[in-house]
DNA sequence: AAGGCTCAGATTGTCGACAAAGTGAGTGTA
DNA sequence: TACACTCACTTTGTCGACAATCTGAGCCTT
C-alpha cells in the first residue's frame, strides 16, 4: 500500500512516518502520552526533531496537544468512528462525482482492471479484498478526482484515522462481496460519465460500511 | 469575526496567527517566499518559533514548503478557487444535513434572530452582509453539525484559505440580496428538521457561489 | 479528615550555534 | 557565445542548553 508522496527526506520525516506508523497500527497504545524526551532518546534524534514530528501527527488529528502539558495520542470513540464516516461520505462522494468526469479512459480502464483483478481474488482468499483491495479502489477514485484540496484532505487526513479505527478495532473481512459489487457499480457510473449517480452511489456504499459498523459496536457482546 | 478556539498562548501561537493573518489579507503577497530567519528578526523571536508556525501555515494549506529549500505562500489560481468550493459544497451540505438533526432548539431559534437581523442591515448597507454576516452565518450551521472532524477540516483549513482568495481578488458584496433568500431557506430546512434539503440547498447554495466566481473569473475584463 | 498551599521534580517552550544542503555568480573550456 | 564546473554564500535542518510552566506529593491550616 504506497501512499501519497512518502519520500522520507529530512529525520523529521522518518520520525513523523514512523511515529504515524506506531500510533495507526497500536503499538503506541490510544490515549497514550507522547514524551517528547523519551521519544527523542528511542528514535535517537534531538527533541526538536521529535516536536515537529509530533506538531505533524497533530495536523493529521492522530494526537492532541495543550500548550505546556504534552500530547497525548487521540481516543478511539464510537461517535469519533462515526464523525469519520460521515467526512468520508461528504469527500469520497463529492470525489466520485468528480472521478467520473476528470478521470481519463486510460486511467477508467485501469480501475476496470483492479475490479477484475479483484473478482478472483475475494471467491478464493476473502479478507485479502477489504485489506488492501478496498484501499487500493477508494485510493485510486479519490485521485482520479483531480482536485488536490480533496486528495490531500483524505489522503493525509481522514484515510490514517479510518486505517488506525480499523486496525485497533479489529473490523477486517466484513461485508466483502456485497461491498464488491458496489464498488462495480461505481465504475459503472465513472465509467457512464455519470457524476450524480457514482456520487449517490459511492455515498450510499460507505453509508453501508458506516451502519454496519455501528451494529457492531452497538452490540460488542456477539462473539462470547 | 471571532472564530474557533483562538487564544494564542505561546509565541509560536502568536507568530502562527500573526502571519496567517498577514498571508491571508495579502500583507505577504501570494507566491512570496518565507524566510525564516527573515521573519524571525522580524518578529523578535527565534527561528523555531518560526518554523513551528510555518510548519502549521503548512497543515492549513497557506503555504507549500519543500525540504532544504523552504516554504512559499501558495499561489492564487482560479483552479485553486474552484477547488476549494467544491470541498466546501460536500462539506458544508453534509454540515447543513447533520445540524438539522444536531441542532438544539435554542441554536435554531439564534439562527433565526441572526438572519431577521441580517434581513434589515441587508436593505441599507448591501455590502455589510458578505462580509461578516455570510461568514457568521455558515460559521453556525457548521458548528451546527456537531462533527469536530468536520468542524476543524472547514474552521482550520479551508475557511482560511477561501478568505485568502476572497479578500485578494476583491469579490465581496456580491450576489447579497439572493444569497440571503437561499440562507432563508437554509433555515427553514433546518427548523423542520429535514436533513436532505438542508444538504441539498446548502449544496445549491455554494453552487451558485463557485458559478457565480467562474464567471467572473473567465470574464475578468468588463470593468474596464 | 478535608481542603488549600508550597516547593521540588519533570516536562514543555524558546533560544543560539553548528552541520548539511541548496543557490547562483563567476570562471574556464569547447 | 553556450555550456558545465567550482566554490563561496545563503538558507534550512539538527542539536544541546536554558527558561517557563505544569504536576503532584507533602505539609499546614481549619
Amino acid at each position: 500500500m504506497t501512499f501519497f508522496n512518502e519520500n522520507p527526506v529530512t529525520a523529521a520525516d522518518k520520525t513523523f512516518y514512523q511515529l504515524r506508523k506506531d500510533i495507526v497500527e497500536g503499538d503506541i497504545t490510544a490515549g497514550a502520552k507522547l514524551s517528547e524526551t523519551e521519544l527523542s532518546t528511542k528514535h535517537a534524534v534531538s527533541r526538536a526533531v521529535v516536536r515537529e514530528a509530533i506538531n505533524r501527527l497533530e495536523s493529521c488529528h492522530l494526537v492532541e496537544r495543550k500548550a505546556n502539558v504534552g500530547a497525548r495520542v487521540v481516543a478511539l470513540t464510537p461517535e469519533g468512528l462515526i464523525e469519520l464516516y460521515q467526512v468520508r461520505e461528504s469527500l469520497e462522494g463529492m470525489a466520485a462525482r468528480l472521478a467520473a468526469t476528470n478521470m481519463t479512459e486510460h486511467e477508467i480502464a485501469e480501475l476496470q482492471l483492479l475490479l477484475d483483478s479483484h473478482s478472483d481474488k475475494v471467491k478464493t482468499s476473502a479478507n485479502y479484498y477489504q485489506e488492501a483491495g478496498d484501499v487500493d479502489f477508494h485510493y485510486r477514485i479519490i485521485l482520479g478526482s483531480k482536485n488536490n484540496h480533496l486528495i490531500s484532505m483524505l489522503l493525509e487526513g481522514t484515510y490514517h484515522l479510518v486505517r488506525m479505527y480499523r486496525v485497533q478495532l479489529g473490523m477486517a473481512g466484513e461485508r466483502v462481496s456485497t461491498a464488491f459489487d458496489e464498488h462495480k457499480h461505481i465504475v459503472q457510473a465513472i465509467t457512464n460519465r455519470d457524476p450524480e449517480l457514482a456520487e449517490m452511489l459511492m455515498r450510499r456504499h460507505i453509508l453501508y460500511s458506516k451502519n454496519n459498523i455501528e451494529q457492531k459496536l452497538l452490540k460488542p457482546n456477539n462473539d462470547t
